[in-house]
DNA sequence: ATAGACCAGTTTGTAATTTAAACCTGTTTG
DNA sequence: CAAACAGGTTTAAATTACAAACTGGTCTAT
């Protein structure tokens, strides 16, 4: 693969590490996961798992559910077939990319 | 391993794709590789190759010769040993991170 | 019943980053 | 000599990321 294809090939979204994290916590799950235990899992500030959560979202790599429970508020996050796609297309292309380099060296 | 390692353990400036391009292509080459190669190799504009190498230069993960050839600038650019361990911190990391999500689901 | 602390997120303002276009320095070509 | 080209760098505008402040509501103790 040459290098320049990875930048085409893969969702440019999944470039940042935090929301590679998340996604990669999704995607691990089948269940949906809350805003609380995703904030655990990937350890981002709430203000950043929120917005990078909507970027996540506007793109349709992962579902939002907002519902009360116990009378409070709780948001759950999953994966979308699509990002599942997108994460697994990623991170095999990334492997892909560098495992094929290191061979050479 | 917790995706929130994945951050914490993972060269900052190896998450952008570009960069990440950029650095596979020099990693596999024990020669150093030139500014036009390089641009044809990872398909960016001469712009933002300058700048995201000089990123790369500034974190010692790349070194950066210049020199006059046939009277024209040439710059050139190899992986340092930094670079490569980074790279291959990386890379372990992905395939960790690539192992855990496939098995999951 | 009311103040105060807490929970679950979102919004906001600033700082850092990315990007593509314009620019620069010298060289080759017509 | 002028125009085009090679090899980059600088820049200014736009995007993005971040943490702090805020919102809306609940729970606890008084």
């Amino acid at each position: 693969m040459k290098p320049a294809e990875f930048l085409t090939d893969t969702h440019a979204l999944l470039g940042d590490r935090a929301r590679l994290a998340i996604m990669a916590t999704l995607v691990a799950s089948k269940e949906p996961i809350d805003f609380t235990t995703l904030l655990d899992s990937v350890n981002l500030t709430k203000g950043n798992l929120s917005a990078h959560a909507k970027k996540l979202e506007d793109a349709k790599l992962i579902r939002v559910k907002k519902e009360f429970v116990d009378r409070k508020p709780r948001t759950t996050y999953v994966c979308t077939d699509r990002g599942r796609n997108e994460i697994d297309n990623y991170l095999s292309k990334v492997e892909e990319l560098l495992r094929h380099t290191k061979l050479k060296c």
